[in-house]
RNA sequence: GGCGACGUGGCCAAGUGGUAAGGCAAAGCUCUGCAAAAGCUUCAUUCAUCGGUUCAAAUCCGAUCGUCGCCUCCA
């Protein structure tokens, strides 16, 4: 099966042929750097990452390009609000923006230009609108005429009348036509400003994205990626600056992430029920947070929620858990011995041998990735039970473990999940759980001891009260093999 | 008002014509002094409702109900 892709332009999955063979440019709109970002990025740039890693793994050179839009009435609002020069609420929510993507295991793409590094070219994109009859002037400000592009609206399949009959916009006296948008805003005194044609000015909100994609990838490119709020109007306006500026197609396959939910509602800042990153960072692991939001395919919502987010940290455990076990069977010294096959070894054979193919036919298909990771836990599953029949293992049978081990770490290195040694997985679990408990970890310690000479001497009773007293406390006693241990609960 | 998406077991979630993946939870079993943990096993004749097309529909068409999104800054 090859890649297909779902075009949010024809509304259906098509095949992947990118337009030179072997290649993948890919622009993905980034972050207006005027606050931290919320779990709503998280996911846009966390299923732009996936996509990445798999265009990568499937064998491309893939040329990823996410900008920083660091010029913004917004950065200037929160300047004047702060205080500080605009430059640096933008350099500042730059800085978070990346400890925030570090956190959450995000590759760094090829280039991340910024709209301030690209006045000129900006410029030199609005005047050949100007000088084609796509754009106008006005007092200083430059606006795009939407009535000269016929295919405004493509993306988002509206018309301009439908749009305006319900247009809740304030309606400008001095454009032509109130959808109209400006390329060019005249800067007031104070207010930052380049020097332009039209006297001076900076950039409106999505001219930067036409001309560093240009400059990066070219006129032409494969893959426009953001969120489904991007679609309108700023990937609309995208498409119309660029095609009217370069008479050709702008980009050939448009990718939009769907939304994170709070209680089935869109999260937005807006609506004031946002998470930032760092909040949910300080509740979850990073790495919990970004299964879960693998957990479901990137284009549907994704409800967050406490109990979300702890059903896919029992899940990643699962995972992990499984990761152990192979890990310490693998290590082992092997036995010499050749014990006749047993089902869950011929099932784990079946499982390890399709697993490649299987996992590729998911994310072949418009990078399904809920379906990639059903198909590590059916994989987990027959680990488990080969585990848990055969031992110890042989070393032909070591050798099925490590190849379902070394499938395992591949999908994980798609997904970026799965890369941790598995008990450093599960001692950050409980190191996060410990913070919040009511009793100092040496008492239990010394509870557990006492507990110890209790059942040695068959006093069950002062053993269970023991066993009772610290589980009202939160913790969980485990009799092992090689003594007791504790967990959160 | 215009445009669009979605509705799958207790919860989450794949599945877009061939007879319901997977996870969480739950129950049973193994283990255990008893438990817990862990592992294994089991768990949707049915996919919002009603019609239609088809040999065959969760999947296609129509209607109805419900939820959400875009039309204003937004990932």
């Amino acid at each position: 099966m090859t890649l297909r892709i779902y075009n949010t332009m024809t509304g259906g999955k098509e095949e992947f042929v990118p337009l030179e063979p072997g290649k993948v440019k890919m622009y993905v709109c980034g972050v207006t750097v005027y606050d931290y970002c919320h779990i709503g990025h998280a996911r846009a740039y966390v299923a732009f990452d996936m996509i990445y890693r798999y265009l990568k793994y499937s064998g491309f050179d893939v040329t990823y390009v996410r900008n920083y839009t660091d010029i913004d009435d917004k950065i200037i609002k929160r300047a004047n609000e702060q205080g500080i020069p605009w430059h640096e609420v933008a350099e500042r929510f730059i800085v978070e923006f990346n400890k925030d993507m570090t956190a959450l295991g995000i590759q760094i793409p090829t280039h991340e230009p910024k709209a301030t590094g690209h006045i000129p070219e900006i410029i030199a994109i609005v005047q050949s609108l100007v000088e084609k009859g796509f754009a106008y002037e006005v007092n200083g400000d430059v606006y795009f005429r939407v009535a000269k592009f016929p295919a405004y609206l493509k993306l988002s399949k509206r018309n301009l009348d439908d749009m305006q009959a319900g247009a809740r916009v304030d309606v400008d006296e001095r454009k032509e036509n109130p959808m109209d948008f400006a390329l060019w805003k005249a800067s007031k005194p104070g207010e930052p400003a380049w020097e332009s044609p039209w006297g001076g000015g900076r950039p409106g909100w999505h001219i930067e994205c036409s001309a560093m994609s240009m400059k990066y990838l070219g006129e032409t490119f494969d893959i426009h990626g953001g969120g489904k709020d991007l679609v309108f109007p700023h990937h609309e306006n995208e498409i119309a600056q660029s095609e009217a500026a370069n008479g050709k197609q702008f980009v050939r396959y448009w990718m939009h992430n769907g939304f994170v939910n709070i209680n089935a509602e869109k999260m937005s800042k807006s609506l004031g029920n946002f998470f930032t990153i760092k909040e949910v960072l300080s509740r979850y692991d990073a790495e919990v947070l970004r299964f879960f939001l693998l957990s479901a395919h990137y284009r549907s919502p994704i409800d967050f929620s406490d109990q979300n987010l702890s059903e896919a940290e029992s899940g990643l455990e699962r995972i992990y858990k499984a990761l152990a076990g192979i890990d310490g069977a693998i290590s082992a010294n092997c036995v010499d011995e050749h014990s006749s096959i047993v089902e869950a070894e011929t099932e784990l054979t079946e499982k390890v041998s399709t697993f490649s193919g299987r996992f590729r036919d998911a994310m072949d298909d418009d990078f399904n990735t809920a379906l990639a990771i059903g198909t590590v836990f059916e994989l987990v599953r027959s680990v488990n039970r080969f585990l848990a029949e055969v031992r110890p293992v042989s070393a032909s049978r070591q050798e099925l473990l490590r190849m379902a081990r070394k499938h395992i770490s591949d999908v994980g290195n798609v997904l970026g999940i799965f890369s941790s040694a598995p008990e450093d997985y599960i001692l950050r679990i409980k190191g996060r759980k410990v913070e919040g408990l009511a009793i100092a970890e040496e008492e239990i310690e010394k509870m557990i001891e006492e507990r110890a000479l209790a059942r040695k001497s068959k006093d069950f009773a002062r053993s269970d009260e023991i066993r009772d007293l610290l589980l009202g406390k939160g913790i969980e006693l485990l009799d092992g093999p090689k003594g007791t241990t504790w967990r959160v609960k």
